[in-house]
DNA sequence: TTTAAAAATACAATCGATTGGATTTTTTAA
DNA sequence: TTAAAAAATCCAATCGATTGTATTTTTAAA
């Protein structure tokens, strides 16, 4: 190689394939191949090929090799939000997954509404991603825009609030179960007014948490009171409206069962500040999600684990087997991920023994 | 437009500017023009033209586009960890920006191990990222694997964990001075003997927060006592270890200030339930980062407000206006953010009028 | 009406890798 | 030694949009 072939090199930016074609007198379609490991190539010559791309820096082009293939090589993403923990780490886990299996991941977000998040499918859609992972926004109840990739024959995974109206596979977990315990503990707990912060009922998983709290009151011979419902986004400003709300009634609930963490740690320190009740003793206090507030809140807060983590690697697992077209026929499948109850003093009234757990402390 | 005609267009998948072209008996260039609003078409070819592309559907191949403009309109981040608050916050504010400006966000997270790190910002330039936002991982103390892309003229901005030695844009906060004014808070609030949990020192964050933590002592008449100082990578464990240890010397601080709020809450935890000291009267306890668990704890945590999203937005601003030549000179600016310390209670043992805050519960 | 200038459009190469088919080289068998 | 089969390599089209240059059409001026 000559000084002024390197030149011309450095100049140009970036080796391709033609360079190392014309260093070795070959083809560009035998260089591909050979950096490809097509059986077509012969073993020495490959050695060659990848020696000199070695030598020269080669990289590929991607976009190059992506436009012949009409693949993207990359997955989209839209959550509502990215710096809410669970999904946060639900993209942790999706990522993971997805570098593994060499797709970049588009991140948008939604900010949980509609219009956001049909303007985010578009432009996913309009980069040619090769599959969707979603959790949708509490505003959306439409879903045509989800149906274009679906007619497009690009792979959809739901997860978490992941409406059954939509022909896709949804990674879920047990939020009816999962509720069901948790009011099947408040009431072990010697609970009998039992108060519930509920989500928008027209997002699957609020429903299901719902029914669950529903269902363990009747079946142990509670009535289901709809006074001790409170009904809303669960943001935080909602956790202290509910409690305040509940604790206006005459009669007021011995437990709150809160369909997320974020609206029960908010009514949790407005008991604190603002009343003189204690928790879990003259309220017993539950959420869902396990967020990090979980632990650092006093008393601690039971609640139901869900790894986001798991649930996107799981999801993004899905995705890529569907793009691959491993999977027999697109199904809606429904992958349940496990959950866990997860018993903090919040709503330790009676010490077990099975309950006391160890603490970093120690 | 004959059936035939509409069933090859179905067949084929998708409409490109050749299909515009065939049906009005024009060239593929001009069509390319007319989308993209050159002067060099007519207007109301222009309207024939935009009129058809959308009665098809037209979406242009961003992959045909990028390669042929060499651009792949997509900017790479990389963050130690995801699922951290302020770092998906910072995502969050990179994503707002990027794609008003029409660039993709492809996020790799580097687990805060350097080869991992360096294995992320290899899979970005072979991507062709037109630019590169990161934080570094704390285990990085080379960082040949960022001189590619300056070499190749690659926009590169640092954003708070950001070496010097990096000869790129920083975007951060003023670490000393957010110290300093700390440690002065604490001070003014009576603490004689201050403790500091440090990070990793090679990382200038840490190294600023400590050295504004010392400047403040001997600016106000106390003296560095090195056995206040606990060393680490600053971890939920490492607090308990940390506040351990300085309970163990026989001159116990009268105040602690973590470099970040992690630590910070752990610790907590430790004093209220392994000991009896009290917060903030025994010990005024302070943190830094405003993560969202400083307000769950009781009592609330004191801590430097760093606003990830703010962090994001102009990272992302400045890289983007890198990316479009529109900086004079890529010089090694450095912009700082502002940040602010938050008071909360886990520091106020005196209590004044301009501290006392109205709570979201009145 | 003619012609030069300007405007609009067409042509064709290009970005870099991939891939079916054609050609050349090597191997194997007769 | 030669022909057929197999292996290795080359050729050329392709993906879809972009863009410099060439050509045609329109407009304006003489």
């Amino acid at each position: 190689m000559t000084p002024t072939f390197i030149f011309v090199f450095m100049k140009s930016g970036r080796i391709t394939i033609h360079d190392i074609a014309k260093h070795l007198n070959l083809d560009s379609s035998t260089v591909s191949r050979a950096l490809n490991d097509s059986p077509r190539v012969k073993a020495k010559t490959k050695e060659k090929i990848k020696k000199v791309a070695k030598e020269l820096g080669y990289m590929p082009n991607v976009m190059a090799a992506n436009l012949r293939t009409q693949s993207s090589k990359s997955i989209g993403v839209i959550v509502p939000w990215i710096s809410r923990h669970f999904f946060s780490s639900a993209i942790s886990g999706i990522e993971e997954e997805a570098f593994k299996e060499g797709f970049n991941v588009i991140i948008c977000q939604s900010h949980d509404e509609y219009h956001r998040e049909v303007s985010s499918a578009h432009t996913l859609f309009a980069n040619r991603v090769e599959g969707i992972l979603t959790s949708v926004a509490m505003d959306t109840d439409k879903y045509d825009h989800f149906e274009r990739f679906i007619e497009s024959g690009i792979p959809l995974v739901l997860f978490d609030r992941s409406p059954s109206e939509v022909r896709a596979c949804r990674v879920v977990i047990d939020d009816f179960q999962a509720a069901y315990e948790m009011t099947e503990h408040l009431i072990q707990q010697g609970c009998k007014r039992i108060a519930h912060f509920s989500g928008p009922l027209h997002l699957n998983i609020y429903k299901d948490r719902f029914n669950g709290y529903k269902k363990a009151l009747t079946d142990n011979g509670l009535t289901f009171d709809p006074k001790l419902e409170f009904n809303s986004r669960l943001i935080p400003d909602d956790g202290i409206k509910g409690i305040k709300y509940l604790l206006s009634n005459t009669n007021r609930p011995d437990a709150l069962f809160s369909a997320n963490d974020v609206a029960a740690l908010s009514a949790m320190q407005y008991l604190h500040k603002k009343t003189s009740l204690s928790i879990p003793t003259d309220i017993a206090v539950s959420g869902f999600s396990n967020s990090p507030g979980a632990t650092i809140i006093s008393p601690s807060l039971t609640t139901v684990d869900q790894s986001g983590d798991e649930i996107g690697r799981i999801a993004a697992k899905r995705l890529v087997s569907e793009i691959k077209g491993e999977m027999r026929k697109k199904t809606r499948d429904i992958i349940t991920v496990e959950s866990k109850l997860i018993i903090r003093e919040s709503t330790l009234i009676k010490v077990s023994h099975s309950n006391q757990k160890k603490t970093p402390f120690d």
